[in-house]
DNA sequence: AACTTACCACTACACTCGGAGTGGTGTCAA
DNA sequence: TTGACACCACTCCGAGTGTAGTGGTAAGTT
């Protein structure tokens, strides 16, 4: 078991791009070799097996989709108005969508999960911390809304994203923007 | 090149049962074969090859997903207030989970559209067309909120329901039955 | 009633490909 | 010198494809 953590993490940052495209399925030692550009036998090296590369991979994708303490700040800064989540959440679907192939990942990840119990506990831990952290956030930062208001956002941008992602063709740029602020108008009170 | 219809659409069947436990790639004739209980080869027979399995099966999860015509005439019955909207959204959630392969055969083949341009526009114009009737629906009969609104309710139920297929342990049945009510209460107006 | 045709279920097989796993060699630094 | 790691090579195996071939059956034909 090789240990070099620079290494380490490009194999898992390959991992996810070869889920994106090929599907968990298509996770395979070799598929990540070559993705990452290193020589065969090299992913054998650092996991053990699949189910250790997948649920790595899941931990990795939320590293790399938590947002960087930049934009904590400047959510900060935002006065406490509905405005200001309507701004936030495009952010948000902004980042995501710029990283197409962390969501995808996730996707897939879950979709595997089903037949996984361990990354399906693993995925479900992350989510919920995840989840629960945005509502904290929101509810200390004296946003707009309740706890439901976050979940509920939660539940229609991810599908947002998801229909961007999968059918680009469904909801233009244009109309998703309108349907991020109107969900965000019909979902947090006025003030 | 085979024809027997029942047979085709046992087949058919049988792939959205592949499909949803063991993703696109898993999804091979002999898959087929097996899982629809007849001999190898089988679905080599029927199908010239994965592309149109991919795409028929994309079809028949529609044909299957459809609510029957006594669906439609209870919606007919109610009265147009939120109440009946909430009804009716309990009553799809439930269908649409009571076939929980459909429902990931679906997302399979939405990320495998990633990948595959001919699938893509099939699926673009089932969810399309599917959308505008659930609008023309909405509208025609007279329930309260508009276009936009029957779009919200598409965009959080159906994370929901990827929530509870996918990771049922983040929202419990109760929970998730809350969340119906909550967003109809938050997305449609009154009356 | 015998014959022909066409379709289909089913079987078998040859061939390919991709992946797993592992042992071995080279290289660099402590 | 030793240990950790990068890199390479090789073998084994299973899964999948595509197709040719066999037998059965039902419907039409004379």
């Amino acid at each position: 078991m090789r240990q070099n953590p620079e290494r380490r993490t490009a194999l898992l940052d390959a991992a996810i791009e070869v889920l994106a495209d090929q599907g968990a399925r298509g996770l395979t030692f070799r598929a990540v070799d070559q993705r990452a550009a290193v020589p065969t036998g090299t992913a054998s090296n650092y996991f053990p097996n699949r189910d250790a590369l997948l649920t790595q991979a899941g931990r990795r994708v939320f590293e790399r989709l938590d947002p960087g303490p930049e934009v904590i700040g400047e959510s900060l800064a935002l006065p406490r108005t509905r405005a200001s989540v309507d701004r936030l959440m495009h952010e948000m679907v902004g980042r995501i969508t710029a990283f197409p192939s962390g969501h995808l990942a996730m996707l897939e990840l879950r979709l595997e999960s089903t037949r996984r119990p361990e990354l399906r506990a693993v995925l479900t831990e992350q989510i919920k911390t995840n989840l629960q952290e945005n509502i904290d956030f929101h509810l200390d930062t004296g946003m707009p809304g309740d706890a439901d208001t976050v979940v509920h956002l939660y539940l229609a941008l991810n599908w947002l994203i998801i229909e961007r992602l999968t059918l680009p063709d469904l909801f233009d740029e244009a109309r998703t923007d309108a349907l991020i602020t109107s969900l965000v108008d019909q979902l947090v009170p006025p003030r």
